[in-house]
RNA sequence: GCGCCCUUCGUCUAUCGGUUAGGACGACAGCCUUUCACGUUGUAAAGACGGGUUCGACUCCCGUAGGGCGCACCA
């Protein structure tokens, strides 16, 4: 057992055969913020040992969606197929100590085993036929996998701290190949090897991996080599319950990012499914690297909610500063439809009109996605296209309202959003009609829709030329 | 089939034997209001089921049901 004293090291795993997907974020997440929270380190391993599977593509991917998250690791990734070698030595080592053997069924005997296991509805497991053969039966010709001497009696105990105390049979855990026929290692064996190098003192990872633990467990037994302290994060499930795997349709982070959520909103809410702070439900980053401990993560899967995704979103677009949140939105305006073309549009001057908008803009925006939609006005060229709902609204009675606004509007002494709104008031006062008649006119010749941030607000930030434009236009 | 795990409002969760079972999202209603939002006030909404243990069970034990994960020369 690692001492109290001991700066934690954790990693995070993935393997690079698909993009970083919402359970992976907040496994990393998770390391992330303990490690950080406990003066530790995180590391990065790429399990890439599957050499069919494992692109660089998807290495280049998962990395991007952590850097996006904001989940730095401390030490350059390492790459889990570069250190085969030493994986191999560990088997032969293994070999040696007489904990492990080589086994010369082939993959096609081991098939039939388990289909003919799966008719007699019986366990499906290695048979342990070369368990205590003599190799010199081995037949000619046929390369050897070496597998792991998995102790037959007795149980292998998972001290977890979120899932307790874990006891599995042995019986019911078979003899795993630990190196494959072409000599590449297996992925028990070689995370075994390399969370022992690298040091790792806590693994956090998904409950999906509760076996293959008791499997590694067994591993580092016999290594005679202390087992890290073990985690299970419960998984995240779909919205209808269906679970949420790479095979079932799971987004990668960047589809997040494509719908418009801010890094801070995703993490604050992978933070809390699964894990919980007492009532404690929107909490900087900073407060979840201060409070995230271990035994505050729950047993039971969850279920992912987008609507509760948005609202924290919303709570976090409105509150992030106007200059931070337009460097959010410029740099987010590449990775969706249209959004290079408004980018590209967004000179200095369209820049300080933005940020001038922004206030009014952001309180009505969930995600970025609306931001960009509810600054289209901002784009618009004259003469405005309206929507159906704003061509109602310019009937005569509005174009009306508009003949009587622009004079007034003209000649006000300042264009500012409070001055405008007197004399709008005044004028409406004076005739005896409600602000409505006024206002929404003006938002259907101003905005070319029927909603909008304040309207007068709307006129201080369009200016004073394109906003009489776009008055007269429909007028 | 075998092993392991899970089960509190629709959803995320608090509770660590004694609470009117709390909060948040969502829903609904009211207020605010130039639209839409924001904000704000309020309402409805939960311990899967059945047995124990106990003075007392959401909490501990057993069983049932439902769900999940795993059982590859994938990771």
């Amino acid at each position: 057992m690692p001492s109290a004293i001991t700066a934690p090291v954790t990693r995070f795993a993935p393997s690079p055969t698909g993009y970083l997907h919402i359970g992976g974020a907040r496994t990393a997440l998770f390391n992330w913020a303990f490690a950080k929270g406990h003066g530790g380190t995180m590391l990065l391993r790429i399990e890439d040992t599957d050499r069919e599977r494992s692109t660089d593509a998807a290495t280049a991917a998962i990395l991007e969606g952590l850097t996006w998250l904001g989940l730095t690791w401390d030490v350059e990734a390492v790459s889990q197929h570069s250190r085969m070698a030493r994986h191999a030595e560990v088997a032969s080592e293994l070999l040696a100590k007489g904990q492990a053997y080589y086994c010369y069924c082939s993959p096609e005997e081991l098939t039939a085993m388990r289909e003919k296991a799966e008719a007699e509805k019986r366990p499906i497991r290695y048979d342990g036929t070369w368990r205590n053969r003599d190799p010199k039966d081995a037949p000619a010709g046929v390369k050897p996998v070496i597998r792991f001497k998995s102790p037959q009696e007795g149980e292998t105990v998972i001290n977890d701290h979120a899932q307790g105390r874990v006891v599995i049979p042995n019986k019911d855990l078979d003899d795993l190949i630990i190196l494959r026929s072409d000599g590449n290692p297996t992925y028990n064996l070689s995370v075994v090897v390399d969370d022992h190098d690298m040091g790792v003192t806590h693994i956090i990872r998904g409950v999906d991996h509760l076996t293959n633990t008791a499997r590694q467990t067994q591993i580092y037994q016999a290594m005679g080599w202390p087992v890290p302290e073990m985690t299970h994060v419960p998984l995240i499930h779909g919205p209808d319950g269906a679970k949420l795997s790479k095979r079932h349709g799971a987004l990668g982070v960047e589809a997040y990012r494509a719908m418009g959520y801010l890094p801070e909103a995703l993490r604050n809410y992978l933070a809390r499914l699964g894990w919980s702070h007492g009532d404690d439900e929107i909490f900087s980053t900073e407060e979840l690297v201060r409070w995230f401990e271990l035994d505050g993560i729950g047993k039971s899967a969850s279920r992912f909610d987008f609507a509760k995704l948005e609202n924290l979103n919303g709570h976090y677009i409105r509150h992030t500063p106007d200059t931070d949140l337009l460097k959010h939105f410029m740099e987010f305006l590449p990775y969706i439809d249209g959004g290079p073309e408004m980018l590209a549009r967004i000179d200095e001057p369209m820049k300080a009109m933005l940020t001038k908008a922004l206030p009014g803009l952001k309180e009505r925006a969930k995600t970025l996605v609306e931001l960009k939609s509810n600054a289209a006005y901002l784009f618009a060229q004259r003469p405005l296209k309206l929507d159906d709902r704003a061509k109602t609204i310019l009937n005569d009675e509005g174009k009306a309202a508009l003949k009587a606004l622009h004079p007034l509007l003209a000649a006000s002494p300042a264009w500012q959003a409070a001055s405008l709104e007197q004399a709008v008031k005044d004028h409406a006062d004076a005739t005896g009609t409600k602000l409505g008649k006024f206002a929404q006119p003006l938002r259907a010749a101003l905005t070319g829709t029927f909603t909008s941030p304040g309207i007068f607000d709307v006129l201080e930030v369009l200016g004073r030329d394109e906003s009489l434009g776009r008055i007269v236009d429909q007028m």
